[in-house]
DNA sequence: ACTGAAAAGTTCAGCCA
DNA sequence: TGGCTGAACTTTTCAGT
């Protein structure tokens, strides 16, 4: 899929806000309202675009503590791996959920009422899962940067 | 602000995909299209709707590196931490950036182009910084689960 | 192939019962 | 709250560059 220049300028201003006219933006990048139309439509048949979401304020939702978990697993065989990536999927308290390399196999974002909450989540995700030889909590204090974005003045490809 | 149980399913919805006709949602929780863009009003003016926004796929933008990068600080004063999360916030190959609790200090997301992108981010951001002690970086192998939705089968309250 | 302009089709936002 | 009406937005069509 190749993106010109335009497009970029598109989705620059499209990813912060899908409510914003197609016109407003066509006046800013120097499109018209169809053209505009048009290839927000190709960038989303083509990927691009994955989904038009509302981000929700978590502590509104009542839902005020987030936590970064470090999880290690006993076993790693694919088997293993499936089986864990499988469950965290089930879980609703787990936002993301990433396999990474280095000492851990598996980072969480977790988002729940209180810690009480929170640990009964460890208690039936991590302790109870038979092939979890540890793990480690990291209580978020301050969300500095939330992930709403992606950086489009790196990937600029001349 | 209260939300009450049809509240949380319209946003159940909602978050999801934006795109969705108010009457559709109105359809499959029993309340008429004027009521679903009213109350979407409200839940947008109270905050609760933080913003609308495209999910793009970084893969598909020139960003298929994603790490996970753990930063322990050398000292914590208030006046240590406020600049690290300013410079943190300027770069843009930083996605997300939560100060935590535990060993490190704050956990940072970050998307580049390739991992030698990857390595001049962290001199730059890192190294460079007089105060970084020392930093962890985990390399996403796979996303299990991306942080668009808030668990709302959790929020509910009665 | 991609653009802009205009027509047709949807969706939205305010009004009133 | 639901139903209606006018306005706004989107999508398609069509012709031009």
């Amino acid at each position: 899929m190749g993106l010109d220049e335009l497009d970029v300028q598109i989705l620059a201003h499209y990813q912060y806000d899908t409510r914003t006219p197609a016109h407003v933006i066509g006046r800013t990048v120097g499109l018209s309202t169809a053209a505009v139309q048009r290839r927000l439509k190709r960038l989303r048949e083509a990927g691009v675009i994955e989904a038009e979401i509302a981000q929700l304020a978590p502590a509104a939702l009542g839902l005020p503590v987030t936590c970064l978990v470090d999880v290690q697993l006993e076993r790693e065989g694919a088997a293993d791996l499936h089986r864990f990536r499988q469950r965290m999927a089930a879980f609703p308290e787990v936002q993301q959920c990433y396999y990474v390399t280095g000492q851990a196999d598996f980072i969480l974002v977790v988002l729940t009422a209180d810690l009480a909450a929170y640990e009964a989540f460890t208690r039936r995700a991590l302790l109870d899962d038979g092939n979890v030889r540890s793990f480690t909590s990291h209580i978020v204090l301050e969300r500095v940067k939330v992930g709403l974005s992606v950086p489009l003045s790196v990937s600029v490809r001349r």
